[in-house]
This record gives C-alpha cells, sequence and structure tokens, in this order.
DNA sequence: GTACCGATGTTCT
DNA sequence: GAACATCGGTACC
C-alpha cells in the first residue's frame, strides 16, 4: 500500500527507522522499478549542528527543510552528486531524512543503463550503496526539491510488510564538523544487508 | 581487501 | 575562492 501524509508526519529519528525497509517505486521513460530503502540518515534542525537548516539558516537553498512532511529536498555535492532527503514532521519543523542506500529489487539492466556505468560488469550490490549512487538510480537533481512523495505518479513509496529484518545504527558519516553532533547514533541500516553503504565509522556513539 | 586522489557543481563567504 | 551529508579510478598489498 502507498505511503500517505500521516506516515511522514513523524519525527525524523522515527521516521528514519519507519522507512528501512520501504520500497521506492520510480517511473523512467515509461517503464517502472522498485528499489528498497536499507540505509538513511536524520538530520534533527534547528539545533543539530550538522543539518544545514541548523540553527534556522533558511536560505535559498536550505528552505525545502520547511515543508509539510513526504516531500524533497535535494542538494548537491562535490560535483555530480544529488542527494535525496524526505521531509518529516510538520511545515514548522526543519526535519529531514536523508537515503544513503537502496537496493534495487529489479529491472537491473535498466536501472545499469540510467546510472550510466561503461562496465555493465559491475556488481548489483554496487549500484545503489551510497547517497550520490541512489540518486543517481532515481534520476534525482535540483529541479525534483518541492517534489511531493504522496500525490505523485512517477516517484513514490510502498509498504512491504512481509519483509523482516533488524536494525542497526552508527553515528553519521562525513560529518566532522558538527562538533558534539557527530556522535549522536543518527545513521540507520537494515543489519547484513549488502547494499549498505561501505562508509568508515570514525567514531563510537554516545547514547543520549 | 585498503588508501589515496582528482573531478565535479552549487552554495555561501 | 573555499567548502562540501561523494564517487570512480588507480595503485598497492
Amino acid at each position: 500500500m502507498r505511503l500517505n501524509r500521516d506516515f511522514f508526519s513523524v519525527d525524523v529519528l522515527t521516521l528514519s527507522k519507519n522507512l528501512l525497509g520501504k520500497i521506492l517505486v520510480r517511473k523512467i521513460n515509461n517503464k517502472y522499478f522498485r528499489a528498497r530503502i536499507v540505509e538513511t540518515e536524520a538530520y534533527k534542525g534547528p539545533y543539530d549542528k550538522a543539518a544545514h537548516c541548523y540553527n534556522n539558516k533558511k536560505t535559498e537553498r536550505t528552505k525545502y527543510f520547511w515543508q509539510s512532511p513526504g516531500k524533497l529536498y535535494v542538494y548537491s555535492i562535490y560535483g555530480n552528486n544529488y542527494l535525496m532527503n524526505i521531509s518529516a514532521k510538520d511545515e514548522n519543523s526543519p526535519e529531514a531524512v536523508l537515503i544513503r542506500a537502496i537496493e534495487p529489487l529489479d529491472n537491473f539492466e535498466f536501472i545499469k543503463e540510467i546510472r550510466n556505468v561503461k562496465e555493465k560488469k559491475i556488481k548489483l550490490t554496487d549500484l545503489g550503496n551510497g547517497p550520490g549512487k541512489a540518486g543517481a538510480c532515481l534520476q534525482i537533481n535540483l529541479s525534483y526539491n518541492g517534489f511531493d512523495l504522496c500525490n505523485e505518479k512517477d516517484l513514490f513509496l510502498i509498504d512491504d510488510d512481509n519483509y523482516k529484518f533488524d536494525i542497526e545504527r552508527s553515528v553519521r558519516i562525513n560529518i566532522d564538523y558538527a562538533e558534539e553532533y557527530r556522535f549522536k547514533p543518527w545513521r540507520f541500516f537494515i543489519k547484513n544487508n549488502t547494499n549498505v553503504s561501505k562508509a568508515k565509522i570514525p567514531y563510537q556513539f554516545i547514547d543520549d
């Protein structure tokens, strides 16, 4: 069943966990494919020093943190990488979930074409095991800022109640600038899933 | 398997 | 002009 607004209208830490195992449905060139979310990170403004919206910093880029839940905030990083975030809770709470890894479930050859991979020998587990790769699989770019996952046909989320898994957590990746917030255990991933990113975890997390 | 390194586009100073 | 919520390649074990 398709996930509706209520699903996203929760605290960002809850949403980060609840999104694990859910299935993204994507339509490109009249073809559908599906991919499972296997890794997420929570960015919880305004007090989270790792978040782009820390201290209520609202700019042309970051204004998409203040949206109704279930909408996209997209930004580019290190060149041609587009990272996808989903807004949580409500339009007064600048909180969003970063999608850090996805597991393609079908149409693998089509996804390889989309990824523009030269070597067709690429492993399936390397297609979506990172936030930039996930954005590339889903063909996300800056024009997707404000995109509503609850109301569009070409990209949305569905449930998968039969899929059972355990959740693990760690500190978030590449946010060394975030002072004490770099120790928060706000990265969540599916235990033993081979599509989780190979990120190096620089610190142990500290319990709240 | 790990380790470095350059390329890349946008944002903000 | 620097910083950046990264990636793919090459080099070495």
